[in-house]
DNA sequence: TATGGACCTTGACTCAGATCAAGTAGGACC
DNA sequence: GGTCCTACTTGATCTGAGTCAAGGTCCATA
């Protein structure tokens, strides 16, 4: 599996992102400036962090909870179009204005550097630069990944292929390996997964109720998630059996 | 509107890619080593340029023609992630195998760097590598922009989409300005159309007859497109009318 | 001038997912 | 214990786009 976009400061224990890909090549000088530009921020669900169009003067990484990336249309409809998870990184160093929404889909903290300070350090820093480039190409991959599931999976598909990225991604933040049934809650509202997967809000809970009754997913209460057999679950995502690269 | 994915050697006259925001920071030592590692490709309509999973033994750009990168599933569903026009830079520094297939999908030249080389010039030369972020933070805002094309947009506002972003690359392409109408030959076929849209083929080509009966656009024989008022065909495609800044 | 083939159009019918509408489940607060 | 509210479920119906099928157009080649 690729490595997910991910920045870090020096103290992962307190801000608690496991990939150290920058900092374990920073030497303390850059880990002094990085501490002092860095700063914590908290959110509620459902504020917005940023909204489209605005100057950004942070970038950062989500250290809990989960921040959704979308864009709007004038009458209302939208699509998400990145799901930011604890340890994904979020700015665009060197671009002024967001180009869509960030919002807080729970509660959410994030660890922040000043954008101007932080850029001016990666400017001075090869390997921040070129971790940045990884991030970047990783994103494109990812988006282009949804943009198959947007495109060409039916409904059924497109909720077990979310299933399928929220299963890997906290089976590998959490370190539990993929072996075995998967056990998780499910940190989105059904309203959430719709917006993300180009679906309304009933048809995920019916394709959800589905996969239940076919004993592809069991469901304790309305958010968490045992998945006895991902292999099924991956083919019920129309995947390749041996599992995606990305995200 | 932003600047499009490109990458150009010196001599841009027999390379005609217009944009040099690469070569125009380059010193003469650095225009010679491009030189010596430029070799150029041609493939016929149809032809595959890269398989996914394959090692990927050069970067470069579209000369000529258009290459679309497409991914496929194992039961032939099809969608088109990305569409090269001429400027558009293929490839990815620093990776290995590339995760989707690049197809010419009209007849193709492109003008490559032998990957190895490049990659350690890119690495002495902190503009090169700035270069390339931006173009694949361009490349990752169009992925998004399509995301909500694929999991929003009625066929009608899809095929409207498609239209002014074509007509858009046109005209920065050509410098022909975005006043007055436009008029252009459409590269693609019905099927690829659909492949990108996430349509079928005959839905396009209903949806390509309903705009040209309302009087949206103008057809000569199938491809030759007049649009006599492009903030019509934007309103039509639900984004905003002052156009969007992306692609 | 025919013949074949790629590409495109149009019609008739079907169906997956949207829409509209009525519920249920569970937590917070009185 | 009741009531309110948010999140979710389920049913009935509708509809936009897919599917299947029959032609049409244009061009290259015989």
């Amino acid at each position: 599996m690729s490595s997910h976009p991910q920045l870090c400061h020096s103290d992962c224990d307190d801000c608690p992102i496991r990939h150290r890909a920058v900092c374990a090549h920073c030497d303390s000088r850059e880990l002094e400036e990085l501490e002092e530009i860095k700063y914590y921020r908290s959110f509620e669900a459902g504020q917005t962090v940023i909204w489209s169009g605005d100057q950004m003067s942070f970038v950062g990484s989500v250290v809990s909870g989960i921040a959704s990336l979308t864009q709007t249309m004038e009458d209302g409809r939208t699509q998400m179009v990145g799901l930011l998870l604890p340890s994904d990184f979020v700015g665009r160093p060197g671009r002024e204005g967001a180009p869509y929404d960030v919002v807080a889909t729970t509660d959410l903290v994030m660890c922040c550097f000043r954008k101007k300070p932080f850029e001016e350090l990666m400017a001075r820093t090869p390997h921040i630069a070129h971790r940045l480039l990884e991030m970047t190409l990783d994103e494109l991959d990812a988006a282009r990944e949804w943009m198959l599931v947007l495109g060409r999976k039916t409904a059924r598909e497109k909720i077990a292929s979310l299933l399928s990225i929220i299963a890997r991604r906290d089976a590998s933040l959490t370190k539990r390996g993929m072996s075995g049934p998967m056990v998780f809650d499910l940190p989105l509202t059904r309203e959430a997964m719709a917006d993300y997967l180009g679906l309304t809000l009933e048809t995920v809970s019916r394709q959800i109720s589905a996969l239940k009754k076919d004993g592809v997913i069991h469901l304790e209460g309305k958010r968490h998630v045992t998945i006895p057999d991902m292999g099924r679950l991956m083919e019920e995502a129309g995947d390749d059996t041996d599992g995606g690269f990305l995200v």
